[in-house]
RNA sequence: GGGGAAGUGGCGGAAUGGCAGACGCGCACGGUUCAGGUCCGUGUGCCCGAAAGGGCGUGAGGGUUCAACUCCCUCCUUCCCCACCA
């Protein structure tokens, strides 16, 4: 005989099996597709339902971070924050809130380009199918979403705005004065009244068309530049810094990347560096999320310096204007604008030898270098970086402040991209330039006192200025705050520079040389300038291409230029349009969005999804993300992803957000008002002796001695700890689960594993206690060898009742708090304590069990429908009340103190829960007088309802 | 190098400064069972003890407090993020 024969043989008929779990998960996920159970109601537009049992009530809004539909398909570790927001969805539905959870799919982009490549299919189809067993994965775990809103960014209907918003702020500029964004047929007006000077001053109207366009282009927030790009020739594509790993190599293949200048689209985030900065002040985020994105932004305030040279002003920035008399030479980044102007013929006299690099002339020196730096991998650069390296130029410039000679240097310390790509180097209060004044042997004056017991080289601290007088200024004395705002003063005065902050954030690289991205709604005309299409034309449909791959080079080909897929489809590169001036030929740009652009703005797409005259229906907007009270920025109410987004995907949400914002389609300043980073799902992996993954299920455990040691078959193998994935071949997916526990066990077992916001080791064998924990729920309620419902409205005994609303209490309170671990915690004690008082022959006390299901069931949905059903409920318990505590079984009778004595625990008493203090202290030293040996306590502390210490 | 988070039984984890280890896994014993466990019950931090009881215990060390997993200082370890940002 089998075992699953022998179990259908001698399973109680009516037990809560996987089986039985699989039918009614079936039945209830039936039910709420039917009903509509989860549709949300607008409050204007096809998605109003006044009649709808939550049309008017108090909203919420709750979001997850949509996911990428890959080809590898959902482990357990994927629906953990889906399932949390799913189980808080369905208990703030219950306590009165009109939620809306809405979910969809991030679906343009490289991954899904990828897996297509790999497998030869179309990326449409295969994104399509991924789509479906993502859609199906989901639904199998009971989540409730309006699935009415549900979309994939590819979808045309979808990706038709995602180009309406680039059209938005291609068409705007950034008022510094206003601090926003603002049409940009403002700007053409300022400069056609004359309020606004054009860049060299001519008068508007003498201005050629082309001339006048070219300076509306250099203003608007979308821009084309030529920019220092990461190009990567393996995947035929050029990538964001953020896509390079710290190693110089794609993230996505790990192919080399060289620096190549392209023309690109940028997107001017920089603008809104200090609003994207100031208004984290608003959000309820967690701390180190916000952090993460101050340090990215990197804001620094300081001073702009200019340094006279033979070649004109050598600009730089510094944090540390106060130490300008400690400066003792200047370096530029290699590639710096300026060096070709000022490296003179030949060395001047007395230039040291360890300065030249070993050349004749200062030119052969700098070119040199400069090839050195090129022939450079990033790897190189990074283990070079004790070392430092550079080359005189030859040139020298003045320190305005006291007519000191400083040798300019060319180094790759200096970035060409942060502040102005050269710096006056300080050497006695900067640790980088001390390093590099030793190895060239160049002077350092100390201009802050280090304290006495300082034995550093250069002291970054404060301290009192010295050896900072001039004929113009004097710095002596002052601390490095006061001496910064003297020098700050006396640069700004005397016209040698000025108060300046400057950031670390750059802008956003916008184009992608890829196929499988939204197109750009953009053509070129005959002047080669770019040509917003009309908003009509929406969307510039993704051409069907049966070529689409990225032309891919040699890896290490550096020479090799980039070519976009579109431009090889030459049927769709031109085309004839009449933008108003006569029908003309245009050409299509050919590059694609990156696959940021989508989920930039799908919060609001969720808020009105069907609407194809607007983006979002301001009414729709203002109800679900509106803000609700004066300095409120309004957004999502719960927002749910990993860390891993902390930076680029909100920190560019909340950019679109705001340009939005300012243009006024949304109400809500910030997209996301509360965000929560749940933890990752790892797990165990198994190497053989070869270091070869095996399969984690195969694994056995064996514990001798206090040590435990793993096997696969014969052979020990070493575990590790990681991520789940299948080359580590230790993935256990969401479908096994269900059908090995069913979808209700599963979602308690994720929910109870530990904090939602913490990381975790999966453990299979673990999960049977959920699957035991639903089995006495419904042994509860149902009678497991007959089917007959056990419940009666007999009454509970005190202890019981006293401990359901002490439950309720306590649940309600975890739930507000994504405390779901300690929430089921709580609930199993409550069926344990059922279990105990209402053995199988009795009746279980109705007025326990109701409440009980209504409490587990955001956590077991299916199993909570049916429960609620079989205790004689019609319909669905979604819109049912959630239980309310009853204050009057909240308050206790007798309290027990427990007495400490110095701090141990020697007795516990029982008094009156109205007791007073003197009772307390009373009932205590008596029950502890043994204890302090006849003496007199020395002191009393009584903690009302919590405890008595006694000091003896 | 800078920043962040975290260290509690065999394991996952509980604990507004107030009885450390809730709840679950595992394990042990018992029940039901021919048997098995996706059942039920009891026990389960460590050490001494037959027990009653006692001692020790939240990474290490110090401090504040009647009282510290919790607050402060120093150190160690692990994970994450950023890394020549002037």
């Amino acid at each position: 005989m089998t075992e699953a024969a022998r179990d259908e043989m001698e399973v109680p008929p009516f037990r809560y099996t996987a089986a039985l779990a699989g039918e009614i998960e079936a039945k209830w996920q039936d039910y709420w597709e039917e009903h509509g159970t989860f549709h949300a109601p607008n409050p204007t537009g096809p998605l109003a339902d006044p009649d709808h049992p939550r049309a008017g009530a108090p909203k919420l809004l709750v979001m997850d971070m949509f996911p990428y539909p890959s080809g590898e398909g959902l482990h357990v570790g994927h629906p953990l924050g889906y399932i949390g927001t799913d189980c808080y969805s369905r208990y703030a539905r219950m306590a009165g809130y009109n939620v809306l959870h809405p979910m969809g799919f991030d679906a343009f982009g490289l991954p899904a380009e990828q897996y297509a490549l790999e497998t030869g299919t179309h990326p449409r189809k295969t994104t399509e199918e991924n789509v479906r067993r993502y859609r199906r994965q989901l639904r199998r775990l009971g989540l409730a979403y309006d699935n009415r809103r549900t979309f994939a960014t590819t979808d045309p209907d979808y990706y038709r705005w995602t180009q309406w918003i680039f059209l938005q702020i291609f068409n705007s500029w950034f008022d510094p004065e206003r601090r926003k964004a603002r049409p940009i047929a403002e700007l053409v007006e300022e400069f056609e009244s004359g309020r606004r000077p054009t860049p060299d001053g001519r008068p508007w109207d003498q201005l050629s068309p082309v001339e006048r366009r070219r300076i509306i282009d250099d203003h608007r927030l979308a821009y084309l530049a030529e920019a220092p790009v990461n190009w990567c020739p393996g995947l035929g594509t050029v990538l964001a810094n953020e896509e390079v790993t710290a190693e110089g190599r794609s993230e996505r293949g790990n192919f080399p990347v060289f620096t190549r200048t392209l023309r690109q689209w940028m997107m001017r985030i920089t603008a809104y560096a200090d609003r994207l900065l100031e208004d984290l002040d608003k959000l309820d985020w967690p701390e180190p999320i916000k952090l993460m994105q101050r340090n990215w932004i990197g804001r620094s305030t300081g001073a702009m310096i200019d340094f006279p040279t033979p070649a004109g002003p050598l600009r730089v920035f510094t944090t540390r204007p106060d130490t300008l008399f400690g400066a003792t030479y200047m370096v530029a980044a290699p590639e710096h604008e300026l060096v070709d102007a000022l490296v003179p013929d030949a060395w001047p006299e007395g230039t040291k030898p360890a300065w030249t690099g070993g050349h004749a002339t200062p030119r052969e020196a700098v070119a040199a270098y400069r090839a050195s730096i090129a022939g450079l991998t990033d790897v190189e650069r990074q283990a070079d970086a004790r070392a430092k390296t550079g080359v005189f130029t030859g040139a020298y410039a003045t320190n305005p402040v006291n007519g000191a000679q400083l040798p300019i240097f060319i180094a790759d310390y200096v970035l060409a991209g942060y502040g102005t790509g050269a710096i006056m180097a300080v050497p006695g209060q900067d640790e980088r330039d001390w390093e590099f004044a030793e190895v060239f042997d160049l002077p350092i004056i100390r201009t802050v006192q280090p304290p006495p017991d300082f034995d550093g080289k250069a002291y970054v601290g404060d301290g009192p200025a010295i050896n900072s007088s001039g004929p113009h200024v004097s710095l002596d004395g002052l601390g490095v705050a006061e001496a910064k705002e003297r020098i700050i003063g006396w640069l700004e005065e005397s016209g040698n520079g000025h108060r300046a902050v400057t950031y670390r954030l750059r802008d956003w690289l916008f184009s992608r040389q890829r196929y499988w991205g939204e197109p750009f709604p953009i053509v070129y005309d005959e002047t080669g300038l770019p040509v917003a299409l009309p908003e009509e034309m929406l969307p510039v449909e993704l051409p069907e291409m049966a070529d689409f791959t990225p032309r891919a080079y040699d890896p290490d080909d550096a020479d090799s230029e980039p070519e976009a897929p579109l431009s090889r489809n030459r049927e769709w590169l031109t085309v004839e349009l009449d933008l108003g001036d006569g029908p003309k030929v245009y050409t299509r740009d050919t590059n694609t969005m990156p696959n940021w652009a989508g989920s930039c703005w799908y919060e609001l797409r969720y808020l009105d999804p069907d609407n194809d005259r607007m983006l979002v229906d301001p009414e729709n907007e203002r109800y679900w993300m509106g803000p609700t009270h004066e300095g409120d920025c309004g957004g999502v109410d719960l927002y749910v992803g990993g860390v891993e987004h902390a930076v680029l995907h909100l920190l560019y949400a909340r950019f679109w957000h705001k340009v939005l914002y300012d243009l006024g389609y949304v109400s809500s300043c910030e997209p996301f008002r509360k965000l929560f980073n749940q933890g990752y799902i790892q797990a165990y992996a198994y190497t053989d002796p070869r270091g070869v993954y095996v399969p984690a299920h195969e694994v056995r455990e064996v514990t001798e001695g206090g040590r435990t040691r793993y096997f696969h078959g014969d052979v020990e193998v070493r575990r590790e700890y990681g991520k789940m994935g299948k080359s580590l071949k230790n993935v256990v997916t969401p479908d096994d689960m269900c059908a090995q526990y069913g979808a209700d066990t599963f979602r308690v077992y994720e929910m109870s594993m530990g904090p939602l916001d913490v990381s975790r080791p999966w453990e299979t064998r673990a999960v049977v206690g959920s699957l035991r924990f639903l089995q006495r729920l419904w042994r509860l309620v149902v009678d497991e060898h007959t089917g007959a419902v056990r419940v009666g409205d007999t009454e509970p005994d005190e202890q019981t009742r006293r401990l359901l609303h002490r439950t309720i209490q306590g649940v309600r309170a975890d739930m507000e708090n994504l405390r779901f671990n300690t929430a089921i915690a709580k609930l199993i004690e409550l069926t344990n304590r059922l279990t105990a008082t209402s053995p199988p022959g009795t009746p279980t006390p109705r007025e326990v069990v109701e409440p009980l299901v209504l409490m587990v069931s955001p956590f077991a949905p299916h199993l909570g429908e049916e429960l609620w059903q079989k205790l004689g409920h019609d319909g669905s318990l979604a819109y049912v009340e959630f239980p309310t505590a009853d204050p009057a079984w909240l308050a206790v009778e007798q309290v027990t103190y427990p007495v400490q004595v110095n701090g141990k625990v020697r007795a516990r008493i029982q008094v009156a829960a109205d007791a007073s203090e003197d009772q307390v202290r009373k009932a205590a030293l008596a029950e502890v007088a043994g204890y302090l040996g006849g003496r007199e306590p020395r002191k009393v502390i009584v903690v009302p309802g919590r405890m008595v210490s006694v000091v003896g």
